[in-house]
DNA sequence: TTGCTCCTCACGTCACGTGAGGTGGC
DNA sequence: TTGCTCCTCACGTCACGTGAGGTGGC
């Protein structure tokens, strides 16, 4: 017999990376029950448990729902189990794509209304690095940067005039993005 | 005196295309209480609170709690409003980037998982049709499936062989696609 | 009187986190 | 006996949705 046939929730803990109160909470819904309980009622985990486990962890890596994982990971003809899995990949996969482009645009939107803010106050201590950072931050590299500079320069040049003044730039530093936003 | 000088829920829900349980919620949160009330208690907003609204809405476009927005529409001082304003945007533009990150490692696992499923059945119905509509659904356009199949071409060309095999191509066809890749 | 709109509870959702209060193992 | 791990409730979270049961306005 091995040193190790069972394992506990702790030990289960540590070789998933994964909280305590989430394994109470998979036991609970019936997504992962254990095999068997010591005498002392404690959580026992087999072999099986465990293999189960990694599934489930895989499909919770790719953002499913545990009632989807729960129907995947039960147990069924083959041939429907395959169909089942494909078409809920693929409603996630939607899914996750319609999450994004819904993040995307709240992204827009944020850049949007902290250009304003920058805008409308000369605000104290607002510098080019400042902004720089905050554009990076938004995930902007030095593409997205210049381009988002080209856009503001066709879509508004005199705000963009103003905005640049606002970071109280040298004039001539201001000359210099402003061609360099329009040669792009 | 003008027609209408307070809206009723139902003409707030119409105004804004927001659910009459959410306005409700503002309300009992303290997000937006009305100004008045009827004689029947019914909830009159007024041109002050429409005002408030609308800046509500604009933030929620952007992703931000509606804990944060309470703080952001309370009054203050001109000052920590605009210190407490941009902070708080900035710390939405770090989580949503941290959340379209997540968002893009789940679309790899699940276009991996789909892959995985494909290959080892030899599905029935499965075409060029129906996986080129998969990647589709996954938001790769052209660029992005040629540059899939590079990659998988790469990283492991017989599988990929095997791959475009269970997908019933003719031979001559799948030396294209392969040679394609190569080359890119 | 008849719809229509409005009101106030109260409970459900999803995937846990956070205690409280208590027991078993070495 | 002392830590350490384990157990079972029970309540909180976030932004609403979904009834149930009842009243006001035209």
């Amino acid at each position: 017999m091995s040193a190790q046939e069972w394992l506990t929730v702790g030990e289960m803990v540590k070789q998933f990376g994964i909280s305590r109160t989430s394994l109470l909470y998979y036991d609970e819904i019936n997504l992962l029950k254990p095999s068997k309980r010591s005498a002392a009622n404690y959580r026992l985990y087999t072999d099986t448990d465990v293999k189960k486990m990694q599934r489930i962890m895989l499909f919770r890596s790719a953002g499913l729902a545990l009632e989807e994982i729960k129907k995947l990971t039960e147990r069924k003809s083959a041939n429907r189990q395959v169909q089942d899995i494909v078409s809920s990949f693929e409603h996630r996969l939607l899914t996750i794509n319609e999450e994004i482009a819904t993040l995307d645009q709240q992204r827009e939107i944020m850049i949007r209304l902290l250009k304003d803010k920058m805008i409308y106050q000369t605000a104290k201590g607002m510098t080019k690095e400042r902004w720089s950072q905050i554009l990076s931050n938004a995930g902007l590299d030095e593409k997205g940067m210049q381009n988002w500079h080209q856009q503001y320069e066709k879509q508004s040049p005199k705000e963009h005039q103003i905005f640049l003044e606002s970071l109280n730039l040298a004039e001539d530093e201001i000359k210099r993005i402003r061609l360099w936003s329009m040669c792009g």
